[in-house]
RNA sequence: GGGCCUGUAGAUCAGGGGUAGAUCGUUGCGUUCGCAACGCAAAGGCCGCGGGUUCGAAUCCCGCCGGGUCCA
């Protein structure tokens, strides 16, 4: 590794190869001078204050500044991706400049847009979360400007020498002394690749970091970096890194990062919070100056290490702890509310629909932490207004304002169900809090983990709230990882796909879908599995089911069950193993009926899909859809639930584009090509491998499908939405039917209505009046029974209060009551025992034997107990019993020995009283 | 993708195998010139839906539907 950073530049320019006497690293340096590596903690800023450049920059003319120069230095400019990674399956978030390059031009199997190129890439990090705003460093949302090359072998571009020249020049340009840059080696892995790496320090601050991908990760390699093996790759990558926001602020040495970058809405802010932001002041402005450079030097995750970072600030600059934590906390929210707001307008305006899973998770996340700084500073605006204020502040990001009224709209419902689950919060914990402060106890961390895990009551709430009900609580510093503790991980199953060692498979399905046989030659048998050189039968994959159907030899055939695409070699699962053999002649045929029914609905899902978009709006996002012969699914980003009135809306639309009979286009395209003509809205079902790409087009919907589709819309015949469910927050479902399918769908309702209303003996016009009214009445005679029921009991207990017996002064008595249910009982018994003195033992038989036993105050007292008599009773009647000593009630399913237990139930009362 | 919580009167919620409750609100009566306040009374429940277990389910179990929430 020690020789990949001796490059001829270094030697050519005068720069010395030096060690780090504090971190050991290695390091490049024009001035022999120089002792440490440039990197903190090693040094610490000295930028701040003194700029770096020769002039100061804002964000656009830095960016502008920094893209010119490559172009001017060959290379082409390239778009921004969006922040949401579409075009990728494994993150959430555009994380790097390199992320919008993977995983299929890292790989090498589609070329990049442009080689070399140069882009200035909007990424989002939330792992350090809460340094943001306190560090004067951190940011959620930063644009990492970059220049790729993409190399292989034999077609090399440029590599080492060539970017450290870059780089090196362009710091020159900008007026950087040379002097004071260093390039410290410090080699770089990640996502599965690696290489040597430099890192750019000027003045304190990492500006840029240089990495040379030219390793991938092979079990047992023979190169070693952090624990991992790699080996050399074919291709290889100049993936460069520059912090847009740093160089704007090296460039402007500010105290924090934040002043640099959006000193507008900084002060904005800070007028709406009320408080006086004079970074003017030397004094004002040397704290802040010091709690970044050494923010910058320690890691100040955690309250203890935050609480040293301030008393390190406040020794300095001859203050104490809490005058300078009164100080700095609003001031480093209201840094933290400005980086936050970005961060909203880029997740919102790249459409990211808030949720309670993945990506809108994120979002909802940082929504709802910005919501709450809000509030700790009393900013009364609201938050649409603070992001529409950075929508304003980025002309170059058009795409934004478009949007708008979405956002809105999405901001304003959020905020409305933050608050909401507050307030049931608050409810939530006072009653908690109460109920440990009978027990004069303090609030548990359990208690805690539990209001927060599944209430979402940040602890901090609790805390306050508890307080003000006079319960103290347990919060440990370390509370937030101790939830996610918790969330034992869920190891990731890695899917072993077979690899076989055979050619790929000829899809005839994508040559001919109306084709339903053909012949093959059998190149593979396992087990009963079955491989040819071509075939017809459709694999299962992006959503739509396996093709069924036969493959035959003279004598003998087989039922396909299954088919499976393996890297491209197509796997026919079949449910016998009757003898095919390599070289064998095969003729297949595929159920027909259920492919065209596939094909139905997977045509139908996209004009669903462009329906809904339609008439939902632009955010409309497909996340996941299902086909089957007699229905198929459609899971769309949404952030509320489709009204009826949409629901009919998105049927009619989708039934139109059926009706005008539109043809459906199939090109296979270059990957980039079409990502340049359609945009990511063609990775709305899933992100296919390869270079060249297969898309879709019906109406306006476009689409990267590998699915079979008809050739005009007319075919699908007609589409029934069946129900919408909202199976996550921020996710809808659309359940529908198509083709014969749709047609069966609906005579299924119409036979449902039919029988509802010959049921009722009624036109099915009037049924929902019919219902209604039955619904009524039925209420009615229901509180009636009960009225009645309550009166026969008084009745009954009149006419047979004179069949008691007398034992020992109480009066017992034993009946059975043909036909009663238990609720009568209970009422004549309650009825009964409402005389101190009385004991009444009854019993029926209406589906079984019922038993119920009541016992007046004063037999109660005498130690006549009704749940015991009735669990004995109940015990002969083969079933069993209990309730209070007042009143219990069983039963059981042997009729005939009802008179054995009520006799038991009377002998049971004289037993007490002997 | 993986968890956790939750659904009871118009609203907020208790109860948690054995006769469905409280508070507020509503209506009526009383008090008042009238209102507020107060006193008394009443109406208002498929205990989310469907299965299962049980003599008996609002309660336990399973599935579905709805709402909430955390993590990756």
């Amino acid at each position: 590794m020690q020789d990949e950073y001796q490059l001829d530049y270094f030697k050519e320019n005068g720069f010395v190869r030096k060690t780090c006497p504090k971190c050991k690293t290695n390091f490049w340096t024009r001035d022999a001078d120089t002792e440490f590596c440039g990197d903190p903690p090693c040094v610490s800023y000295s930028f701040i204050g003194a700029p770096v450049f020769k002039k100061e920059y804002d964000i656009s003319s830095m960016r502008e500044a920094y893209l010119s120069f490559f172009e001017k230095h060959g290379h082409t400019r390239v778009d921004r991706y969006p922040v949401i990674a579409r075009w990728r399956d494994d993150i959430y978030l555009t994380i790097a400049s390199i992320a919008d390059f993977q995983p299929f031009v890292t790989s090498g199997l589609v070329p990049p847009p442009a080689n070399p190129l140069t882009i200035s890439q909007p990424c989002i990090r939330l792992d350090d979360l809460d340094a943001v705003g306190r560090s004067g460093r951190h940011l959620t949302t930063f644009e990492m400007m970059a220049h790729h090359c993409f190399n292989s072998r034999g077609n090399e571009i440029y590599w080492k020498d060539r970017t450290v020249e870059l780089c090196d020049t362009l710091l020159a340009d900008l007026g950087c002394d040379l002097k004071a840059v260093t390039y410290k080696e410090n080699p770089w892995a990640g996502g599965g690749n690696a290489g040597p790496s430099v890192e750019v320090m000027v003045g304190g601050l990492e500006l840029a970091t240089l990495v040379f991908m030219d390793l991938k990760q092979v079990k047992g390699g023979s190169i070693e970096i952090k624990g991992e093996t790699y080996e050399k790759m074919d291709n290889y990558i100049v993936d460069t890194g520059y912090g847009l926001e740093r160089f704007v602020w090296a460039s402007k040495g500010s105290p924090t990062i934040y002043d640099a970058v959006f000193p507008k809405i900084v002060s904005e802010l800070m007028d709406l919070a009320g408080i006086e932001h004079s970074i003017d002041n030397p004094e004002y402005a040397r704290m802040f100056s010091q709690n970044a450079r050494f923010a910058g030097v320690m890691d100040i995750s955690g309250q203890a290490n935050l609480l040293q970072l301030r008393k390190k600030v406040a020794d300095t600059i001859g203050t104490t702890v809490e005058k300078l934590q009164k100080l700095m906390v609003p001031v480093e929210s209201v840094y933290a509310i400005t980086d936050h707001s970005r961060c909203l307008a880029f997740m919102l305006g790249d459409g990211i629909i808030p949720s309670n899973v993945k990506a809108g998770y994120l979002a909802r996340l940082v929504l709802r932490r910005t919501l709450r700084l809000m509030k700790e500073l009393d900013i009364r605006e609201p938050l649409i207004e603070i992001i529409e204020m950075q929508i304003k502040n980025f002309p170059e990001y058009p795409e934004f304002r478009e949007r708008l009224d979405t956002i809105r709209e999405i901001v304003a419902l959020e905020e409305e169900k933050y608050a909401d689950t507050i307030e049931r919060g608050t409810k939530l914990v006072k009653k908690t809090a109460l109920h440990f402060k009978d027990k004069k106890e303090k609030m548990p961390l359990g208690e805690l983990i539990q209001l927060y895990d599944t209430h979402g009551i940040p602890p901090e709430i609790t805390r306050e709230v508890a307080k003000e009900a006079g319960v103290e609580v347990e919060l440990p510093d370390t509370f937030y990882s101790l939830v996610a503790k918790k969330h034992s991980k869920a190891q990731e199953e890695e899917t072993e796909g077979l690899t076989l060692d055979l050619p790929l498979t000829r899809k005839l399905y994508y040559e001919d879908s109306e084709q339903t046989e053909f012949s093959a030659k059998v190149l593979e048998v396992i087990e009963n599995k079955i491989i040819l050189d071509r075939t017809l039968f459709y694999p299962e994959g992006g959503g739509q089911p396996a093709d069924h159907g036969t493959l035959s030899m003279e004598d003998y055939v087989a039922n396909v069950a299954d088919v499976q695409n393996m890297n491209g070699v197509i796997v026919h699962e079949t449910d016998s193993d009757i003898g095919f053999k390599k070289g064998d002649a095969v003729k297949g045929k595929i159920d027909w009926e259920r492919r065209l029914a596939h094909m139905r609905h997977h045509t139908a899902t996209h004009i669903v899909n462009e329906s809904a978009k339609a008439v939902l709006g632009k955010h409309i996002w497909q996340t996941g859809a299902q086909k089957s012969t007699d229905r198929a699914r459609l899971d769309l980003t949404h952030f509320k639930r489709i009204t009826d009135e949409e629901f009919r809306e998105i049927e009619l639309l989708a039934n139109r584009a059926v009706m005008k009979n539109q043809p459906v286009y199939i090109d296979w395209m270059d990957r980039i090509e079409a990502e340049k003509k359609y945009g990511f809205v063609l990775y709305q079902g899933g992100v296919p491998p390869g270079k060249e790409i297969r898309i879709l087009r019906v109406g306006s919907d476009v689409e990267a499908c590998g699915g079979t589709h008809v050739s005009n819309t007319g075919l699908i015949g007609p589409i029934k939405l069946i129900k919408t469910e909202r199976i996550q927050d921020g996710v809808e479902r659309i359940e529908f039917s198509a083709g014969e399918a749709a047609v069966k769908r609906m005579q299924e309702r119409d036979e449902l209505l039919n029988k509802a209303s010959d049921a009722l003996r009624v036109s099915p016009e009037h049924l929902p009046d019919t219902v209604n009214r039955f619904f009524d009445e039925w209420k009615e005679f229901k509180k009636e029974n009960e009225r009645l029921k309550a009166e026969l009991a008084e009745v009954r207990v009149k006419a047979m209060m004179g069949d008691a017996v007398e034992i020992n002064g109480l009066k017992v008595l034993s009946k059975k009551i043909q036909h009663a249910d238990v609720e009568e009982l209970i009422k004549a018994a309650t009825e009964f025992s409402k005389n101190d003195d009385v004991v009444a033992i009854l019993a029926s038989e209406s589906g079984g034997v019922k038993i119920v036993v009541a016992a007046g105050a004063r037999a109660q007292k005498l130690g006549v107990n009704a749940g015991a008599i009735v669990r004995e009773m109940s015990k002969l009647v083969g079933g069993g019993g209990g309730g209070k000593p007042g009143i219990a009630q069983g039963g059981g399913t042997d009729a005939a020995r009802i008179e054995e237990a009520l006799e038991r139930g009377v002998e049971m009362v004289s037993e007490k009283m002997k």
